[in-house]
RNA sequence: UCCCCGUUAGCUCAAUGGUAGAGCACUCGGCUGUUAACCGAGUUGUUGAUGGUUCGAGUCCAUCACGGGGAGCCA
């Protein structure tokens, strides 16, 4: 790494007596929110400042140099302007679109048009070089998938800083959310043993040596000699230990990652992805979609007063529609029908639908979306599905024929969260284990959860990255986390 | 995993089976308180890989790899 090497423009600086070890004005500490520069936008001409951050662009003319500067801290850059001669032209030839420099000096009134105030330098720092003829990223627009392969950079440019700002912001306004109203937050396991969390294929996790397989005397792998003493996996859910929490703290959420060994490829879909899963004792399905609307609208509400710039931007180039959309998801009601009202809409609808529609089968993505796009045009739950297409927990209903199940379906992504009011009688749930044929001794704990001080509970989940789409317009699920892992790719 | 489309310069893309190009980036020069700055000149290629057809393949065929869209699975 290069040593920087501070330019003070001919004047004589304390910091410039420390020898070959150079350091800002403040003494080499980390950016304070006030030293930000999202700070120093808000600053007054006369003030003294130093910024630091990453250059996105240069400009120079005859007698004076531009730069932009970014330091994450909010969606617009700081523009740095140097008179020339002021700081040497061999340290200005190094400064350059992606170099990491620290600039020192006075804020003024911007006499140009695109910005109102800016930093009128005196000293510059160059903290890293960026080679101009290999750093990638350019002052123009670039693709997506081209960003995407250079993950270690892209959250430099415009777009995934306003993604990763806006997913810090609405991750925050998540736990306030439930912390607001007492609810506790749960840790649940990364590593589980129960293979019966029943939410798709899971990632193993062992230190057998994969050469060298143990085998037991039918030749199955034999996972007493493992880690765990038994078979382990990535979690694929944190539900069945928020139910255990919640049937002693009442109101519980999770939220930490989640990963699905399945081959999916689409740009709905990651291996590691994040989730939110709220439990809440003597809750009901209503209570459940109560609470599930009153969420999304608040969490919506905070990134619309919280990321005015960032969402602005996805407005402006991402997609147009976002910004109204969200501000009508968060003003209005969501509409809400049962299964049995919503196959009754989709078979008067007049189509020639490519899975044909009938009570008894499962809504697929083009009933989704003529639900939520075309009939309501907002968020539409639909609760009550036929037991035979839902998980084994879900609450039977009275009619003996639907669960009481509920996903929340938003126009463009489809389903967003999926959630229940979960079985609470133990010989139900026992019989609903052994019609499906599942290995109830793998149950045991979940069910002793029903046979002692069991309660009526509810809860959802809803995908971080699933909400980061909608809220930011973003077409690929890939490009809303900092560095996604799907089948054959886990570069970063 | 299935179906469709794609892979050519650093990036985004052109190129009837017949000499591989443009814009941007980059380098140099000019001009200007500039705003994805502007003007001029210049550099940049194992056409994803491996086979095959052909006098000749970026182009046609096969296989593979990677990417995109759709579907399934789901959040």
């Amino acid at each position: 790494m290069r040593e920087g090497t501070r330019s003070a423009g001919g004047q004589d600086r304390a910091s410039s007596d420390r020898g070959a070890e150079a350091t800002c004005e403040c003494g080499g500490c980390m950016i304070r929110p006030e030293s930000s520069i999202k700070a120093i936008l808000a600053g007054s001409p006369g003030q003294r400042v130093t910024a630091r951050g990453w250059v996105k662009t240069r400009r120079d003319s005859k007698s004076v140099h531009f730069l932009q500067l970014s330091d994450g801290s909010c969606f617009a850059d700081l523009q740095i302007v140097i008179d020339d001669g002021v700081i040497p032209a061999e340290t200005l030839a190094r400064i350059s679109t992606g170099a990491c420099i620290e600039a020192s000096g006075t804020l003024v009134e911007s006499a140009g048009g695109g910005q109102s105030i800016e930093l009128k330098a005196d000293g510059i720092l160059v903290h890293g070089e960026a080679d101009t003829t290999t750093y990638p990223l350019q002052k123009k627009g670039h693709s997506m998938e081209f960003l995407r392969d250079i993950a270690h950079l892209r959250s430099r440019s415009n777009t995934f800083g306003a993604v990763f700002r806006v997913r810090s912001a609405l991750s925050f306004a998540i736990h306030q959310f439930f912390q607001k109203r007492g609810f506790v937050y749960l840790h649940a396991p990364i590593v589980t043993t129960s293979d019966c969390e029943g939410a798709g294929a899971m990632f193993g996790v062992s230190t057998l040596d994969l050469m060298n397989l143990p085998r037991t005397d039918e030749g199955e792998v034999d996972y007493s000699q493992d880690f765990f003493g038994k078979r382990a996996s990535l979690t694929v859910s944190g539900q069945l230990e928020a139910e255990c929490f919640a049937l002693a703290f009442s109101n519980v959420y999770t939220f930490g990652p989640t990963f699905r060994a399945e081959n999916s490829n689409t740009p709905r879909h990651l291996a590691e992805f994040w989730m939110i899963e709220p439990e809440m004792a003597f809750c009901d399905l209503d209570g459940n979609r109560a609470l599930a609307e009153e969420f999304l609208k608040e969490i919506i509400a905070f990134v619309l007063d919280h990321c005015a710039a960032d969402l602005e931007f996805f407005n402006k180039r991402i997609d147009g529609t976002v910004l109204e959309t969200l501000e009508h998801v968060a003003a209005s009601d969501f509409e809400h029908v049962t299964y049995t009202e919503a196959i009754r809409i989709l078979e008067r609808a007049g189509r020639d639908w490519e899975f044909p529609v009938h009570w008894g089968v499962d809504l697929q993505s083009e009933h989704e979306r003529f639900l939520t796009e075309e009939t309501f045009k907002k968020p539409v739950v639909v609760t009550d599905y036929p037991r035979e297409i839902k998980a084994f927990y879900m609450r039977l209903n009275d009619d003996e024929k639907t669960v009481r199940a509920m996903d929340v379906l938003a126009p463009r992504i489809g389903e967003i969260i999926g959630g229940s009011q979960r079985e609470e009688r133990h010989d139900v749930l026992l019989d609903k284990i052994r019609a499906q044929h599942l290995p109830e001794e793998h149950y045991w704990w979940y069910l002793e959860l029903r046979k002692y001080g069991s309660a009526p509970h509810a809860g959802f989940g809803l995908g971080l990255e699933r909400m980061m789409m909608y809220i930011t317009g973003m077409k690929n699920i890939r490009d809303v986390i900092p560095f996604p892992r799907t089948p054959g790719s886990a570069e970063f």
